[in-house]
Formats: structure tokens, C-alpha cells, sequence
DNA sequence: GTCTATAGTCAGATAGAC
DNA sequence: GTCTATCTGACTATAGAC
């Protein structure tokens, strides 16, 4: 998973590889991979085309690149779960962490939607492999919690996937919140203290 | 909404229409828009190419075309909410169809869900208009309920966003759940008993 | 390392025979 | 109504000058 001994980057190197990154995040993120061109990509990070493919091999590279580089921090407010700390704040504590990235990172979000809904052609191998272990570990410290009666017996990875689900669906489905609230407010504000009274209310003892 | 007082098709016509737009769904639900090729819905649909566009204008407009046409059936079964029915059941009911409909027809799903992902270009008057309001007589029977004391009371169009989420998150990130489940696990039949306990809880009095 | 120019490919849409 | 053949534009990727 981690740097197969590349030769080190210049400043300049790294400083243009994450002006692509970051430039295709906002282009891969609103019109995903077929949507987007190589061309919005170059007008984003402010270089030309043949410069942009100066540094990937390929389309399929910046996007394969960006989906590896960004699993990590997406996946670790879950790994963040701590055994042996107060069952309910640490469910919590998960929540608001996934919410506040729905936020603060939309785009992020709606990449990896893309992903998924296409079945996720990229991330096979990731999604049967480190993702289920990480789940599963979070599925059997809260099975334990259960079990010893300190939270409401759920089926765990249930738990899990209403979390993702309700968080991102404010990334993901943002235009629509947005119409159906109307002006004037704020969805992520709000989806606080709902999430909040909802997850008290099906975990609590 | 309706027909436009369109001229009569022949039953050929509607027949190739049908299979037209049947193969479309297939198509778009799986690479999006930008990702699917009127070669791939041409062949889908049984039909060559230029045939597929002597029925349709566009590829945008058999996209558009579907959309529209599929919204109603998306919307009904929030539409059917009675305002005279138990309220714990009726929006149990709700939250059953919707993930009935999820299972059945997960196509349909994930179309919406590029659509609205992409910003909803060609949705964006529906979202503001006709789902607003249906959205907001939802959230007015849900709200009078719990001013009556006959649900708890939560922000009432936060609660229907969770019922979105929930439902069709088991749709549109399929391949994720599968993934994280393992072998051996149908998804749409845990999640039954699982939303049926959460909302039982979040709104039981 | 970065650019201009371009090769090669593919997909949307049309023309015209049958 | 349906087909084969083709036009046109857009896009990925490369070649080669600087």
C-alpha cells in the first residue's frame, strides 16, 4: 500500500503533482472519470494538457492515484474507534468525525460515489480486502459493547453502513437537500443534532 | 408533466421505444451519462444505432426522456403518506416501499443518484418545484403528528433525508455492502429488520 | 520540464439507399 | 422504418522543438 521505492520528487515535481491532484479532485468529483477531461484537469491546476501528462502516464492514473491516496483518510475516523473508551461517545465521536468530512470535503465524497456506483472498478481488491478488515474490526468492538449491554443490540455493520449512508448523503446528494430545504439553511448544521438525537435513541440503554 | 398532445405511436413504435429506454436504463444506471455510448443502448436494446436516433433526437434526450418518465413511480410512494393512517405505520409503510423499491429496482436508483450527483442538470426545476412539494406535505402530515404527540418529534424533512439515504444507500453502494458482508448475506433482507427497529425507535412515543 | 502541433481514436449524429 | 456508410467534433496521448 505504501511508496514502492520511487526516486524522491523535486519540490517542483511534488508541488505540480498535487496542483493535478488537487485540480482533478474538483473535476473528477462533479462529472466522474468519463465526464471529466484532461483538458478541465490542465485548466485546473493552472498547466497545460501535455504537462499534466508529463507527470501520469494517464487519465486512469491521476484518477487510480487520487482514489488510493484519499481511501486512507476517508477510512480513518473508524480506525480512530477506540476499545476501551465510553461505547456510546465513541459511536459519537464517529459520527460527527464522518459528518464534519461531509462538509468539509464534498468533493472527496462524490468521488468515491462515483466509484461505488460504478462498481467500483478501482477499488476491487481494496473493498474486499482492507476495507472489510477495518469494518470488521469496528464490527466486532461494537458487538462487544452489545454484548455487555452497554449499547442497544444492532446488527454492527448495519450500524456502520447507516452511518456512511447518512453522512455522505449530504455530500452526495447535496443539490437536493439544498432544494428541499429551500434558502436559508444549512443542512449540515442541522443533520447535527438530528444524527445525534438518532443514534442516542437506537443505541442507548 | 403530461403528454404533450404528442401524435399517436403505432404499436411498433411504442414497442422500440420501450426497448429503447429499457436499454438505456441499463446503460446509464451503470457508467452515467457521460459513460455510456449509444452504441452500448443500441445494443442493449436489440436495435443499430441510427435506428435508436430516428426514435429519440439525442442521446440527452432519451436521458431525459427517462428521467422524467420515471420520477412519478420514484415519488409515489411518499405521495401515498395518509394523512388519516396510524403514523407510526404509515411511515413504516413508506420506509418498507422505499426499500422494496431499492431491491427491485436498483437501476432506477443509481440514475437518480448520477443525476443528482452531477448537480442534477436536468432535474433542477422538478427538485425546486414538484418534489419540494410533495416533500413539503410530507413533512407537514409528519409534523402535525408529533405537535400531536403521536410521533417524537424530530425535524420532519431530516427524517425523510434518512429514509433516502438508508433505502437506497443499499442500492446504489451495492457493491460496497456486498463487499463488507461477505459471501453468504442478502443485504435488502438484514436491512429490513434493521430500519424497522431504528424508526420504531427513533419515533415510538 | 514545458510547450506547440498533431496523430489516432472514438462517439454522436446525418445522408441516402432499400 | 431500417440499414450501411460517412461526416464531424472531441478527446487521449505522443512527437519533437525549445
Amino acid at each position: 500500500m505504501a511508496d514502492q521505492s520511487q526516486p524522491p520528487l523535486t519540490r517542483i515535481q511534488q508541488k505540480n503533482r498535487d496542483l493535478i491532484l488537487e485540480g482533478a479532485l474538483s473535476v473528477f468529483s462533479v462529472n466522474g472519470f468519463r465526464g471529466a477531461t484532461i483538458d478541465q484537469i490542465a485548466e485546473a491546476a493552472g498547466l497545460s494538457k501535455p504537462n499534466v501528462l508529463y507527470y501520469f502516464a494517464s487519465k486512469d492514473d491521476i484518477h487510480k492515484t487520487l482514489l488510493t491516496t484519499l481511501l486512507d483518510m476517508w477510512l480513518a475516523p473508524m480506525v480512530r474507534i477506540d476499545p476501551d473508551g465510553d461505547p456510546l461517545e465513541e459511536v459519537m465521536t464517529y459520527v460527527r468525525a464522518k459528518l464534519e468530512m461531509s462538509r468539509r470535503y464534498p468533493r472527496e465524497s462524490r468521488l468515491f460515489a462515483y466509484e461505488i456506483l460504478q462498481g467500483a472498478p478501482h477499488l476491487t481488491e481494496i473493498l474486499g480486502g482492507g476495507l472489510r478488515q477495518i469494518v470488521d474490526r469496528a464490527a466486532a468492538i461494537l458487538q462487544g459493547w452489545m454484548d455487555d449491554g452497554r449499547l442497544a443490540p444492532v446488527e454492527p455493520r448495519h450500524l456502520i453502513f447507516s452511518i456512511w449512508a447518512l453522512t455522505q448523503h449530504y455530500a452526495d446528494f447535496e443539490v437536493q437537500v439544498r432544494a428541499v430545504l429551500g434558502p436559508g439553511h444549512d443542512p449540515f448544521v442541522e443533520a447535527g443534532p438530528f444524527l445525534d438525537n438518532l443514534y442516542r435513541k437506537i443505541l442507548g440503554v
